[in-house]
DNA sequence: AGCACGCCGACT
DNA sequence: GTCGGCGTGCTC
């Protein structure tokens, strides 16, 4: 037999298939050692074939399987020859995105526990004879087992010393029992609330299990019960013996989102993220591939999971950014999930209170089924929306942070005893540091952004390659003290808040305060726990978490995301807002939520404010037509980077005019097509330059192939290039 | 990615 | 004369 073998080297020189003979023992989809010029490397199998192309003097043999079992089903096989296509990936990296890299490196390996129990030849009496007198601890140990019995052998050594009880073994007394562990992630426990379905969503599961073959779009308004929709579809998979995978975006899988889920399903879930260990993130991977467990739930990758017999894959929050994965390898998990959904003849849910313009556009087309629970499952109404124009407030002489408006409901708030969260979308004290006499900025000596002040530490960061820099008292470039701070960040608002509200808890949730784990957890627990607190954080305060008491909201600047060179920063903006404003009044209390902005008229806010998706829709699709922007084009972004800046702007340079020769003969197919430098010309001592394109959807995967041919064939030894389909992060 | 081959400059 | 620099090319 011939097997068909990618080999474990990340190099795009020798992504191919590589022929070798097979012993009768080698399975498709085995992990194996083969030789390799000089040299024995790793590889997978893909498939095994009678007779192969090439000469057989030229075959080499597999030397042996690395596993006893194939780490790859037939489902991973075909995902491989699809993603490869559709995302241009090597077949490596698939390889690699399929199997836990604990599993690749050898660093996790099953836990075994060594237990101990008598032999035949255990005889009490006659072994104290032969003991010392004063060897009071091997007697204790003899006297204490007893028969029959199954003993931890860490907890004997505890007791009575390792040395005794390896000498009972050694002499034949002890017999020795290893057997595996399953390390479980620690989950919290949490009563079941079985509820009924209201009438919308029984429709919506009843719909969905009657449309196996499609891909559903369920758009439901925040509360409106999307996560019992999945629950009961899930539950009704499992009955017929089926699997499923639940995706959610990394800042949501929180430990309160898994509880809900294990509460129901119990040890039928799998939780694959990445705060786990090692080992627990290796055993929940065997757990679902052995079939012990039955219910994937994580994050992007968790698309993944090696299940078997899929019945339903979820994607929650839909619209969520993390579910493209931006380095590589680069790919689109609805993409992942609509292949593994055919493979297995499942439907795909994808759930959201603001989906993407993409999704809802396919939806509308009639590409995917369209479920609407335009009610919240509790009745209630959401809280309203109040837009204050800050603009306003500077005329009024309130050149602060807090406009009027807000500081009184925030008094009223604290007074109420009530939570109050504040949303501010950039972390750190202020987001640069100027100087009042030359204008000078501090910037980042490897990266070409302005530095961040960070209070807590005196330090000013950098926060795109995390360098830090001491404080500066007067200026570098002309010596004068005269030094200010620029736009706000949320340690100012903290600082801010608290000279207002000097009795009142004020929490800070962002990057520099989550950073590990635990305190995440605990900062969630004191802000549940006390009251009245405000709450101020980054985009992490937005998701997933279910405050009752928050009565109000505050967003402090909500341009922020709007003034991105960014064709998705309306939508991104309103989708930031809705699920923010969610937050307000979740229980009993009524909520309200207030919005500060320059810029009052914009659309987004007017559609916001009424939560009115389906009119921001409409207008939002409207105009990606008429300005040509995706879903009615495609952008393309060919990125180089190198620390040599001759050698990016050269290779910018060769691409570019091998491009263009294209684009002047193929004129009408493309809206644009230029070449510059990014618009952070530094990052980490690399520098980039970027070759932007923007062509219609009609001969767009003759265009794309042509791209990545371009590139794949240049030969670039010192720059990097990298190749982005309609990319989110333009800096 | 590695590891060989191969063709030029500086040295015991 | 040889040792070693790293450019180029191949791996079933």
């Amino acid at each position: 037999m011939i097997a068909e073998v990618i080999v474990d080297v990340t190099n795009d020189q020798v992504d191919k298939v590589f022929d070798y003979i097979a012993t009768p023992n080698i399975l498709a989809g085995q992990r194996v050692y083969v030789p390799f010029g000089k040299r024995i490397i790793e590889g997978y199998v893909l498939r095994l074939k009678e007779h192969s192309d090439l000469d057989a003097k030229m075959l080499k043999t597999i030397i042996g399987a690395k596993d006893d079992y194939p780490v790859l089903t037939p489902e991973f096989i075909d995902l491989n020859d699809k993603m490869r296509k559709a995302f241009h990936l090597r077949n490596v990296d698939c390889m690699r995105l399929f199997i836990p890299t604990q599993l690749r490196n050898g660093k996790a390996k099953p836990l075994y526990i060594n237990f101990v129990e008598t032999t035949d030849a255990f005889k009490p009496d006659e072994m104290l004879l032969n003991v010392r007198k004063n060897a009071t601890k091997q007697i204790d140990l003899i006297l204490s087992l007893k028969e029959g019995q199954l003993y931890a052998q860490s907890e004997l050594n505890k007791k009575y010393g390792s040395n005794n009880v390896n000498k009972l073994i050694e002499n034949g007394f002890l017999r020795q029992i290893t057997s595996a562990k399953i390390r479980s992630p620690e989950r919290i426990a949490k009563e079941d609330k079985q509820v009924t379905l209201t009438q919308e969503q029984n429709k919506v599961v009843e719909q969905v299990l009657a449309n196996r073959d499609k891909c559903h779009l369920l758009f439901g308004v925040t509360g409106s019960g999307k996560t019992e929709v999945y629950m009961h579809v899930i539950s009704q998979v499992l009955k017929e013996g089926k699997t499923a995978i639940l995706l959610v975006p990394e800042i949501s899988l929180t430990p309160q989102v898994l509880s809900t889920f294990t509460a129901r399903f119990g040890d039928d879930v799998a939780i694959l993220h990445s705060g786990l260990s090692d080992g627990e993130r290796f055993d929940e991977w065997q757990r679902l591939r052995t079939g012990q467990a039955r219910i994937a739930i994580g994050a992007r990758s968790a698309i993944f999971a090696p299940l078997n017999n899929l019945g339903v894959i979820v994607l929650d929050e839909e619209h969520d950014p993390s579910y493209k994965a931006e380095s590589n390898p680069r790919y689109q998990t609805h993409d992942v999930a609509l292949f593994r959904a055919k493979f297995n003849n499942c439907p795909v849910i994808l759930g959201s209170a603001t989906p993407s313009l993409e999704s809802f556009y396919k939806a509308q087309k009639g590409e995917y089924m369209l479920h609407i629970l335009p009610n919240r499952a509790n009745a209630k109404s959401l809280p309203p929306i109040e837009i204050v124009n800050m603009c306003d407030e500077v005329r009024a002489g309130n050149t602060g942070i807090f406009s009027a408006r807000l500081t009184e409901q925030l008094t009223e708030c604290v007074k109420l005893k009530n939570q109050a969260m504040l949303f501010l979308n950039r972390r750190g004290f202020s987001s640069y540091m100027i100087c009042r006499e030359c204008g000078y900025v501090a910037k980042c000596e490897d990266c070409d952004v302005s530095l961040v002040y960070h209070k807590e530490d005196n330090l000013l960061k950098c926060h795109y390659c995390n360098r830090r820099y001491k404080a500066l008292t007067n200026c570098p470039a002309c010596g004068s003290t005269y030094l200010r701070m620029g736009a706000i960040g949320t340690q100012k608002v903290v600082e801010e808040l608290g000279k207002l509200f000097p009795d009142v808890t004020i929490l800070r949730m962002d990057f520099d305060t989550t950073k590990n784990k635990n305190a995440l957890n605990e900062l969630l627990t004191t802000f549940a726990n006390t009251k009245p607190c405000i709450l101020v954080g980054t985009q992490m305060i937005a998701k997933g978490h279910d405050f009752p008491n928050v009565t109000l909201v505050g967003i402090i600047n909500a341009d922020m995301s709007l003034h991105f060179s960014d064709y998705r920063s309306n939508e991104r903006t309103f989708q930031l807002i809705t699920q923010v404003a969610g937050r307000a009044g979740r229980a009993e209390k009524e909520g309200r939520v207030i919005l500060q902005t320059y810029t009052p008229r914009h659309y987004v806010y007017r559609f916001v404010s009424n939560y009115d998706y389906l009119g921001f829709y409409k207008k939002e699709i409207n105009l990606r037509e008429v300005s040509g922007f995706p879903p009615f084009t495609k952008i393309i972004r060919i990125l180089v980077t190198s620390t040599d800046k001759d050698d990016a702007r050269a290779t910018t340079a060769r691409l570019y005019s091998q491009i263009n020769d294209y684009v002047a003969l193929n004129r009408e197919q493309f809206l644009f097509c230029k070449a510059m430098s990014s618009p952070i010309s530094r990052i980490e001592t690399k520098y980039r330059f970027q070759i932007l394109l923007r062509f219609k959807l009609d001969t767009e995967p003759k265009i794309t192939d042509f791209l990545y041919d371009i590139v794949s064939n240049d030969k670039h030894q010192k720059s990097t290039v990298f190749i982005e389909i309609n990319p989110s992060n333009m800096s």
